[in-house]
DNA sequence: CGGGCCGGTGTGAGCGTGGACATCTCGCCG
DNA sequence: CGGCGAGATGTCCACGCTCACACCGGCCCG
């Protein structure tokens, strides 16, 4: 639709100008909604815009304005279902909001490779950074980290610096827990995430506190790393020790790929699900309602997630002080959990 | 690590200049890496440099160059897993290239967003803008567009004006077919991607055409949308026809999420994977060896897709006419088959 | 009836960088 | 020993835009 004139040598303001007989100041009045414009001069010079098809040239804004409307987001490996979906949500957001995202995808998050990302988006004049990620070591780095640009963190503890939003993940984690113990069973196992994540850590206070609630017992959790393969492992690992004697009725996996994996394990091992055990994810994977069975797990917001680091950006931009709250989780029950068997070894 | 004086006013170039006792231009040269500039200078200035943690601006340096190092990266609801990935290789690669990604993520492909999308990517002054999606609107779109950058399209056909990399879909879908044809089945059914997704109908020529090389019959493909619950609905609708006395014992779900949701509806149904029917899916999800059976699937290497991607805009960019060759799928077998059930109506 | 004020507009400067060109200093060769 | 070229460095300007300010006319009020 736009002519942008075969010639072909990029349009600017001035080109604008002459075509509306104003001058550039004037057109940048217009483009940047300024009140002290004649509406007929206004309305003229829309209408040069619109024929020429004139976009405005961000670097020579940022230039003289330090600010490029957009956003740097940096995050360590985001093939994870959850990460990539609240990417999805903020960039809407983002964008909804005249954003643009530029992103950066750390291998590991070493505070180094953190620091060298925010350098580039702060060269880039981004107007904010989120950094996306659970991991310790990322967080550490953001903790150490001084931008002069707003840095907020989603699904990781802040520090003093920045502010950050997640989702609740010990609510999450009790909820499955208590819906467990409610079904009757008698204490609660858990594959957990790794070690130095966050998440990982919040899914067992909220199980570990929960279980200590009702006085059951905190069986050691088991150690996965979010893969499906770890989680294949760990199912082994718990069949193995039911042969032996000992009673899991009921295991909550850290997410529903570990919960996947174990549901494999399982089957091999000759247990079923819900029958002989009961067995719970935590994401809501796309997927978890097709699991043999459909996996009851919890469901977290992260397009959400994505809106909110998005709000508290813009928040922090004009200077307003919103203190973010926590996104809920939602329990969702499927086919996965059930009553404990009747309290003899199960049939292997 | 670096001072950055309290003062806090950004430092420019400048400012380097004054403090390694040169012109600001000659800072600009060593920063570009120009040859004529003294060893001994350029080891001063890079010591300037980084004592005072200088950076280059971004804006400045395109507004005179007129390139941003940064890739635009316009893409359809990535909340596959496959674009995922791709995105995760390309920014990859490209970072490695020295370049940034800007995303733009649209809600569906029309013409009006794509050019939208395209548009602001070149106010923003991005190198080249690479297009990945599938689906026939987006490339429609991309048909059309002219830019001032070079436009690279990663999974789906180009236009004239612009190249294109993709995973081959046909070779894929003949290795599945083949696997299933060699394992002794009479014929394969397939549940079909959306019908307006390439990447979809390349599946079905790939099944179509490795089917008639044999001179076995074609049934009529079954419609999905790459969720599992179309999956799921194909399934029940194949399990009745079975019942109603159709010989069914291979089916080719176009991906893997079709075919966790065909696997959950045949359980449902009482039948057996591999024993009454064998199931193969595509793309290789880090899922797929934990399903119930493991499934059987083409691995397509979305990571090098996205690799691929970069070298195709860094050629474009250089002045290289590179003829980009389609990724190679590759077949992944595991459970999921076996040979056909003996030939009388299966056990329902 | 004149001065001030205000909405609408134009003019000039400068943002930080790279390119073109000027300059200056060598070293080498005739 | 002078001239010349190449390497090293500096000076100036342009990139496209926004900001600060000057300007111009009309209106109100003293």
């Amino acid at each position: 639709m736009p002519p942008e004139a075969a010639t072909s040598r990029p349009l600017v303001m001035a080109d604008v100008a002459a075509h509306a007989g104003v001058s550039h100041q004037t057109v940048s009045r217009v483009v940047n909604g300024h009140h002290s414009v004649a509406p007929q001069t206004r309305e003229r010079v829309q209408r040069a815009i619109t024929e020429l098809g004139y976009r405005p040239n961000v670097a020579a804004r940022a230039l003289v304005t330090g600010s490029t409307r957009t956003i740097g987001l940096v995050t360590v490996k985001i093939n994870q279902y959850g990460p990539a979906q609240t990417m999805l949500g903020l960039e809407s957001a983002a964008r909804a909001a005249g954003y643009s995202v530029s992103v950066s995808i750390l291998d590991d998050a070493t505070a180094v490779a953190m620091r060298e990302a925010v350098d580039r988006f702060v060269s880039q004049s981004v107007d904010a950074v989120v950094a996306l990620t659970t991991y310790d070591d990322a967080a550490e780095a953001l903790r150490m980290l001084e931008a002069p640009v707003p840095l907020v963190a989603v699904q990781v503890g802040g520090g003093e610096n920045h502010l950050a939003v997640g989702v609740d993940q010990e609510t999450g984690a009790r909820l499955l827990t208590r819906h467990l113990l409610d079904l009757g069973h008698a204490t609660v196992h858990h594959v957990a995430g790794p070690a130095d994540s966050q998440e990982a850590r919040g899914r067992i206070d909220g199980w570990r506190s929960e279980l200590a609630a009702v006085g059951a017992p905190v069986p050691e959790p088991l150690q996965g790393d979010w893969t499906p393969s770890s989680g294949h492992a760990a199912g082994r690992c718990l069949a193995a020790r039911m042969r032996a004697g000992e009673r899991v009725t009921a295991v909550f996996a850290a997410n529903d790929q570990m919960a996947l994996g174990l549901l494999a394990a399982l089957h091999e091992e000759g247990l079923s699900v819900p029958g002989d055990v009961s067995l719970v994810g935590f994401d809501d994977l796309p997927e978890a309602p097709y699991f043999t069975p459909p996996l009851t797990t919890v469901r977290q917001d992260f397009a959400e997630l994505g809106r909110r680091g998005v709000q508290l950006v813009l928040a922090r931009l004009s200077g307003v002080d919103l203190r973010p709250e926590p996104v809920p989780p939602s329990l969702i029950v499927r086919a996965s959990t059930g009553p404990p068997p009747a309290a003899s070894a199960p049939r292997v």
